[in-house]
DNA sequence: CGGATTGTTTTTAACGTTCAAAACGTCCGT
DNA sequence: ACGGACGTTTTGAACGTTAAAAACAATCCG
């Protein structure tokens, strides 16, 4: 394996002006430049990243905790991860995945990969309604942004970027209106999610500006899982009072409320229109297929990536993007 | 951040000494170890990891490429990576992540990950046909292992890992015979998945020695889609002879002939039953809950790790695990 | 023509670690 | 008391790169 050394003994220059060439072409004269350059291509040299890590004390490695435990993002995991490494590889980065346990307890694995100088920072995802997290590393003064914010805290150490889940909600409860629906409720969970809240009010929020009703629509699951969808969807229709649309905090809990409505021999999209959030694999494979907020997963890579890297220089380090919906049969207009 | 010359100073010994202490401590006398020990720790020393990788030239980092496309395996890509990543770190390594063209196009990527030393190894997953990846790999004498066997080879390039297809349809058929069924179909895809022949292989055989009927019952979809997998129900329960059994090639097959079955009035479990294969999030999650072969991932990952780092040591760098059969509502004894 | 200015290249010295060899002790047998 | 053997610690050099400063060269200005 060729090294700087060899580079410059074969174009007869010193180490300093091949480094120079790669790092600082135009400090060079145009003829030496290429007499290097043809060196380095004749030689197939590649820097050594690790000689260039020490001395410059940069490993252009973002870690990642890899999630343990599926939850409500888990089936949207490996578009974020596709897109945040594509996003990564545009500054010349890379992802280093790791696991730590959650909480608090997981915070000496972070500390230790920055120690060891195998991270530069960190992107934190599966944020969590009090996130010890981003504290800790804001006090250790360890570079990090979060996707997702920190819930019920007034100002969030750190930067941050996430989708906006009032919007989502406010865009599902419109497009379910102007296909006719009156009468909207909504699937959510315990009060002590952020998230939960976040999308709730959107929703409650849209329906007042519609003039549509919101009592006793709001129903809260305790878990997000088919069966609870379908079991609050089933406590819906039994309250009496018809229901003709339903927006659901995530696909598992639509994926419940298709279920039920179809044992009950209702025809969703048809009879009642039903969203979901996220656009999961899950979504398109249903049948109907489900109407859905779709997180701009490219774009927040991006964002991330820009703000983890400083390169954001001035322009805000918290940035609040639009979620997309994308509409399929289970909200075709009844 | 202290360094080892630090801890020196303050323990009163030579660097080497700290060093010794850390990767050779039984050269130490026993009280200087405990000196040392006691300077490392009230230095909150770590070692700089690029250092020691640039002198040993080794960096404990596995390249692993994370797959753009959505695909049979797609779908279970999470609890991959996380017992990846998991084997990866009960041997002090971590998983570096990078996106890459597909096929040979991707080769320079990999190449120059190398070069750069910025990852010991490849595990490769995502292994097609013709994957022409193994071979170039090995002639560049960069190391990998292959999570799936290149197909249709009689020796493959390299190590690798893979599950019993063959033996998972198998289990599935003598699974369904066990509960009274005695025409089982497959499902499958074209000839052209090595993969695919690996199942069906499994499923035919098993048939014979059960003394099952065959003939006509093999179908092969088009693609690996809900769509296709109930349109190849629909074909073979429109033959004229009845099916009690479906076994399909993967879950979204599956997933496709519950939902024919269904829409015909059939009772997924009860009359028809249906078995997937992967154990994707999508097997727990529908409506009954569908019967399919677990691929090991611990273990899987575990010994990928043991051969490419290299403790494998003699056994054998081809290991071929079973699945394990989940068995839910899909396939209730009828 | 001397001095300042700018542009290009080289020299020197690190970055923090480990390897290999040398040095230092201590103990042993004769 | 001496050479050898062993156990422990230190010394010197190297891994491959870049930052900073120094050296050199060419150009410009009055």
């Amino acid at each position: 394996m060729a090294t700087l050394k060899q580079v410059a003994a074969h174009a007869e220059v010193s180490v300093q002006t091949v480094s120079n060439a790669l790092n600082a072409p135009h400090r060079l004269r145009a003829d030496t430049l290429k007499r290097v350059n043809r060196s380095i291509e004749l030689l197939n040299y590649r820097p050594n990243r690790n000689a260039r890590s020490l001395r410059t004390s940069a490993v252009e490695l973002i870690g990642y905790c890899v999630p343990s435990w599926p939850n409500q993002t888990h089936l949207v995991m490996d578009q974020f991860l596709h897109a945040l490494c594509a996003a990564a590889e545009r500054t010349g980065r890379h992802i280093l995945l790791f696991t730590a346990p959650g909480g608090v307890d997981g915070m000496p694995t972070y500390d230790d990969l920055h120690a060891r100088r195998m991270v530069d920072g960190f992107v934190l995802s599966q944020t969590e309604t009090h996130d010890p997290r981003h504290g800790w590393l804001k006090e250790q003064d360890i570079p990090f942004v979060s996707f997702g914010r920190v819930w019920k805290q007034t100002t969030q150490p750190g930067a941050w970027v996430d989708v906006d889940g009032a919007a989502g909600s406010a865009m599902a409860v419109r497009h379910l209106y102007a296909s006719g629906r009156r009468r909207i409720a909504f699937l959510g969970w315990p009060k002590s999610s952020g998230l939960g809240e976040d999308r709730v009010g959107g929703w409650r929020d849209a329906c007042k500006d519609l003039g549509l009703p919101i009592a006793g629509l709001a129903v809260r699951c305790r878990e997000d899982s088919i069966e609870e969808g379908a079991r609050a969807t089933a406590r819906l229709l039994d309250g009496g009072r018809t229901v003709d649309g339903i927006v659901a905090l995530s696909d598992i809990l639509a994926l419940g409320a298709l279920r039920e409505l179809t044992r009950r021999g209702l025809a969703p999209g048809h009879d009642v229109g039903v969203t979901g959030f996220d656009d999961s694999p899950l979504a398109e494979v249903v049948s109907p297929g489900l109407t859905s907020l779709r997180q701009p997963m490219d774009q927040i890579a991006e964002e991330l990536i820009t703000i983890l890297t400083g390169a954001a220089n001035g322009s805000p380090v918290e940035r609040l993007l639009q979620p997309e919906l994308v509409i399929r049969g289970s909200s075709a207009p009844g």
